[in-house]
This record gives structure tokens, C-alpha cells and sequence, in this order.
RNA sequence: GCUGUUGUAGCUCAGUUGGUAGAGCACUUCCUUGGUAAGGAAGAGGUUCGGCAGUUCAAUCCUGCUCAACAGCUCCA
């Protein structure tokens, strides 16, 4: 018989590949806890994963000896053997083996299919295929972990213990995938943020970060240049507050939709409740006055600061936390000006994303939710279709998310991806027919009657902390010069040359240019192997040839050595790359 | 919120089958004036081992509760 070839870079076989893994993870676990119930046993992206019922619970030290077994049921060679049943036969079939999860799968399937099996040896398994030959086509096999799991997704069900694994065709890819995901652990923004004393978070305030004199340099360069780009592009900037009346989130949806994630607190003896959105508070902002049709389109942005109370599991560092800053806009406009604004904010976060970040991106349209939405689905119906000609009319791709959009309209959602191929959704456009309504916001038209305006939410980082989290791990903390927190550390060779070295520092900060200067009592190498970890843009170095020179020795972050240069050329090069956001 | 794991000095971690705690780095002082990833020595540092109860002659170690972090699930306007 031929050898099966494996192409691993077609989605169906390595699916298929990693499928075959999982079966072979659950007739070990079966082999070693017979009283073990199944539940499902899909590929995923990079694994596949295994849910089971079982009394016992796996440790680390289980998913070893499992493993073991596994690698016997590999040697053995079994061929996996598909094979039909009635449902009548497999329900039988399963009560028989007190598989209860099959058992409901099954009966949820519809009446008159007819169900595939799969076998390998003793060991079968309700499953639509296709599977490798034989289990010997498996080569190198990991289980990563275990965790709960809920049955069906369903957090009223019944939580399930999943085990994690991968599957590869050789070692050595197995061990690619390792090196890898070790990789991206050392990217780990709570790891580097700490390194780089950029943030922390404490346990007085569980999703409340702290930033730091280094990550403020951050936040503040991120908000200096998105406060220029948005007055380049016509946008004024308010501020609101972050308490006003509960009232104002019944009118706006947002107490009916989301009080269960909003934090409330009383003012003499009124509620009162924080703001989980902007929006309101810019709703409130619009209705100070009367507007002519001549007024739009009003851009209006906010770097404003919402809390949600996020559920305890679900904080992860800067990435998901419990208040966060959006870079928020509203625009105000006649349904006439739409497309227009929609492609005006999608060229914005284009220039972000692309020209400053080098970030990849695509965009997803996310339609009506099922059930939390406020509004008729005519109107819904006509927003949708405005974002989809948009972004037609601009020749953009984009795919869609069905029923993901926010419960006052759809939106577009821009995902993108960092350097070593996650991806974060940050962007977001949204189009509103239903606040203005809610609000009664109006403006004149040419006929002198009053007319209701269309309105865009808009973020383009997202939130300012998360914006910041993906970056200091696309980045691995060696941030553009424009916004490393040092820009510029000079160390001295000795003592002697202190004196020049603070006249560079002072020729280097009095041109704008962070720098940090170490004149300590230490050996270069020394001194260098810090600079390095706190991971500063350029390191310059100061002895007796560039006090003599009048220059200083340069090794950039990524870059490495650059050699010697004059103190003069070099500040002017750091002030033109800091201009153009290098 | 749910399941599991973890919680010891500023950081990274070791440790005690229950007898009141250690290393390296960082920090301070001294010596060393050194040219591209750790020069040497000494010292200080834990309200005592996340918090609160309990068992015990004795708890950092055992038990219960609680808080937080981590992984995953659920959620993410």
C-alpha cells in the first residue's frame, strides 16, 4: 500500500491529522479511566482538544502518562475504519456504554441521518471524518494542557474537563510549534510591562492598571499624536464626566442592555452610574444648542474613560481590563454625508494601522444581534447596507459577523495583526439611526424644519491601555523611537568623562529627546547588559576617543552596532526620525 | 462567574514527611577607573511564608473559608 502523504499545509488534512489526534487521545483516556464519559473532539487551530466526565481530574502529571498510552495506540498501527449506523442502532449503541454526551448529540441530530463511526481496534467514536489511514500515520504528539469546559459552550451546563494537545507530522515541526509559543511568552506584555516598569496592577484594584512614569510616556505620545491626526481630519475634542444620572442609561439602552457589567453608586440619595460608554455623555454635549445641516458633518472626539465590571476570569493584563480609555468619536451628520464619513474614518485607521504601525489588517461586518437590539430592522437593514457600500465603493474586502454588532447598529470591526500573527480587534466603526432618536437630537434643514442626524461611533486604537498592550508585544518592547520610553542612554567608559557625557545629555534633552544617563561606578559591559534589557532605542557610549572626537559610539535596539558619529548629526537624524514617527 | 493550578524578600525561585526561612539578581557601602551582555568584598532586606478562622504543645507546611494571579470556558455594548 502507499505510503499516505501528508500535506500539512492543506487545512483539510492537518484538520483531518489533528482530528485523528484527538481520537486517539480519548481511547487512551478510555484505556486508562474506562468510567471516563466522551463529549466532542475537534481540530482547532493550532490542536485539538478533548472533553471528558470524569470523577477523577487530570493533573500535569496524567496528561504524561496519556500521553504514553497514546504513543502506544500510534505504534500499534491501528487503521481507523468508518463504518454507518441507524440512530436507532447508535443510540443503542452508546446507552449500551453509558455515553451520555453521544447520546444527546445524537438525538439532536435530525431523524432520518444516517450516522458515520469511525473505529480504531476496540475503540469508536460518533464522528463525521475524514481520519487519517491509521493511527501510526501520527508522528509527534503533546498534550498542553487540561481546563474546564462547559458542555455545549453553555455556562448553565454542566463544566467538563478539556484536554489540550497538538499533533504534527515530524519532531521537529512539533518542536517549531514549542520554540514558537515560548516565543510569544517572552512577548508577553505583563512580562515586558513589569521589565520595563511600564505598568503593574495590584490586587487592591483587580483590573485597575497603574501606569508608570515609562508606560505615561507611552499613553502620552499615543494621545499627542492621535489628538494631531484628528485635528488634521477636522475633529474638535470634548471631555465628559464619568458619573451622571442612571437616568441617562435607561434613556439610552445601555441600563436595559448591560447594568449587569455597569458600576452605580448614589449622590444624595439619587443614582447615579459610571459611565460604561461615551456616547451618552456626548448625546447630552449635542442637545446644549440648535444645529444647521450647515454644521455637519460634526466630528466630536473624546479620549474618554469608561469602567465595566468585567467578570473576575475574564482580565488578562492591559488586554482586558475594568477601565480603559477609548479614543472616541461621534459624528453627527445628514444620512447624505454617510458613505463619505464611513471612508473617511476607515482612510484614518488605514494611516494608523499601516503607514505608522505596519500593522496587517482586515475588517469583518458585524450585522443585528438576535436578541439585545433597540430599533426597527428596516433601519438596521439601511445602516448595514451603508457601511457594506462603503467599503464596496472603496474596493475593500471584508467578511462578515453575523449578528455581532452593537445593540444600538452595526459596525465594522477592524482586526489586526501583530508581528507574529495574532490578531486583536481594535477599530471599530459604528452607524446609529437609534440614539439620536432616543435623544431627540435634531438639527435645521434647508427647509427650516427639524430633522433627526445619523451618527458614527468610532474608535481607532480601541482602548488606549489594550492599544498599548498589543504593541509592546508586537514590538517585544523595543518600541519605535517616537514613543520608547528612553530614547537615548548614555553610559560612560569612566569616570573622566562624566563632564561630556552630561553636556550630550543636556544637547540631547534640551532637542525634545528622551535620554537617560549612567555615570555609575560600573564596568561598560556592565552597564551596556542593563541598557540592553531595559531595552532603550539607541545606547550611546562615552570614553576617551569621543570626548576626544566630539562624538559618541551608537548601538540601536534592533539594529545592533552603528559605529561612532557626531553628537550634532546625530540629534538632528533622532529629531527628523521622531517627526516622521520612526 | 465556572473548572483547574498557583500565591515564600523589590524580581526570579528553592525549602521544611508540622519544630517559628534560604539562594541568585536588584539595593547600600568599600575596593576596582574598567571599551561592548554580569570585576571583587561586606552589609541591609521577610511587620515571618496572600488574608481570616480551625486542628495541634507547636502551622509557611494539615483543614475550611476568602482574596488575587495564571490557563481555559463563558462573556466582551
Amino acid at each position: 500500500m502507499a505510503k499516505q502523504v501528508i500535506d500539512f499545509n492543506n487545512e483539510e488534512v492537518r484538520n483531518a491529522y489533528r482530528h485523528t489526534t484527538s481520537h486517539i487521545l480519548a481511547e487512551a483516556v478510555k484505556n486508562i479511566w474506562p468510567d471516563a464519559k466522551l463529549a466532542i473532539g475537534p481540530a482547532i487551530d493550532n490542536g485539538f482538544y478533548y472533553d471528558f466526565d470524569l470523577d477523577h481530574k487530570f493533573t500535569d502529571d496524567d496528561l504524561k502518562v496519556i500521553e504514553k498510552e497514546m504513543k502506544k495506540i500510534i505504534k500499534a498501527g491501528k487503521p481507523l475504519e468508518k463504518y454507518e449506523l441507524s440512530r436507532e442502532e447508535a443510540i443503542k449503541v452508546m446507552k449500551e456504554k453509558g455515553e451520555d454526551y453521544k447520546v444527546e448529540l445524537i438525538e439532536d441530530l435530525p431523524e432520518d441521518e444516517i450516522l458515520s463511526f469511525y473505529k480504531q481496534g476496540d475503540f469508536f467514536d460518533l464522528c463525521a471524518g475524514p481520519h487519517m489511514e491509521k493511527t501510526s500515520n501520527i508522528k509527534a504528539v503533546k498534550l498542553t494542557s487540561v481546563a474546564g469546559a462547559y458542555w455545549r459552550g453553555d455556562s448553565d451546563k454542566k463544566m467538563l474537563q478539556r484536554i489540550y494537545g497538538t499533533s504534527f507530522p515530524s519532531q521537529v515541526e512539533l518542536d517549531e510549534y514549542l520554540k514558537k509559543i515560548e516565543e510569544a511568552k517572552k512577548r508577553d506584555h505583563r512580562k515586558i510591562g513589569k521589565e520595563m516598569d511600564l505598568f503593574a496592577i495590584y490586587e487592591e484594584g483587580p483590573g485597575f492598571p497603574f501606569f508608570m512614569p515609562k508606560g505615561m510616556v507611552l499613553r502620552n505620545e499615543l494621545e499627542r499624536f492621535w489628538r494631531e491626526i484628528h485635528k488634521l481630519n477636522g475633529y474638535e475634542e470634548i471631555k465628559t464626566p464619568l458619573i451622571l444620572n442612571e437616568d441617562l442609561w435607561h434613556t439610552s439602552g445601555h441600563w436595559d442592555n448591560y447594568k449587569d457589567n455597569m458600576y452605580f453608586t448614589k449622590i444624595d440619595g439619587e443614582d447615579y452610574a459610571i459611565k460604561p460608554m461615551n456616547c451618552p455623555g456626548s448625546m447630552l454635549a449635542y442637545k446644549r444648542k440648535m444645529y444647521s445641516y450647515r454644521d455637519f458633518p460634526m466630528r466630536i472626539g473624546e479620549l474618554g474613560q469608561v469602567h465595566r465590571h468585567e467578570l473576575s476570569g475574564a482580565l488578562h493584563g492591559l488586554m482586558r481590563v475594568r477601565t480603559f480609555t477609548q479614543d472616541d468619536a461621534h459624528i453627527f451628520m445628514l444620512p447624505e454625508q454617510i458613505k463619505d464619513e464611513i471612508k473617511g474614518v476607515i482612510k484614518l485607521i488605514d494611516y494608523v494601522y499601516s503607514e505608522i504601525f505596519g500593522f496587517k489588517y482586515h475588517i469583518e461586518l458585524s450585522t443585528r444581534p438576535e436578541k439585545k437590539y433597540i430599533g426597527t430592522i428596516e433601519l438596521w437593514d439601511k445602516a448595514t447596507d451603508a457601511l457594506r457600500e462603503a467599503m464596496e465603493e472603496e474596493g475593500l474586502e471584508y467578511i462578515i459577523n453575523e449578528g455581532d454588532g452593537a445593540f444600538y447598529g452595526p459596525k465594522l470591526d477592524f482586526h489586526l495583526e501583530d508581528s507574529i500573527g495574532r490578531t486583536w480587534q481594535c477599530g471599530t466603526i459604528q452607524l446609529d439611526y437609534m440614539m439620536p432618536e432616543r435623544f431627540d437630537l435634531t438639527y435645521v434643514g434647508s427647509d427650516g424644519e427639524k430633522h433627526r442626524p445619523v451618527m458614527i461611533h468610532r474608535v481607532i486604537f480601541g482602548s488606549i491601555e489594550r492599544f498599548i498592550g498589543i504593541i509592546t508585544e508586537h514590538y517585544a518592547g523595543k518600541f519605535p523611537l517616537w514613543l520608547a520610553p528612553v530614547q537615548v542612554k548614555l553610559l560612560t567608559v569612566a569616570e573622566a568623562f562624566e563632564p561630556y557625557a552630561e553636556e550630550i545629555a543636556a544637547k540631547l534633552q534640551q532637542a525634545g529627546i528622551r535620554v537617560e544617563l549612567d555615570t555609575r561606578n560600573e564596568k561598560i559591559g556592565y552597564k551596556l547588559r542593563e541598557a540592553r534589557n531595559e531595552r532603550v532605542t539607541y545606547i550611546g557610549i562615552i570614553g576617551e576617543r569621543e570626548a576626544e572626537a566630539k562624538t559618541l559610539t551608537l548601538r540601536h535596539n534592533v539594529e545592533g552596532e552603528l559605529g561612532e558619529m557626531n553628537v550634532d548629526e546625530f540629534v538632528q537624524k533622532r529629531i527628523n526620525d521622531i517627526k516622521d514617527k520612526k
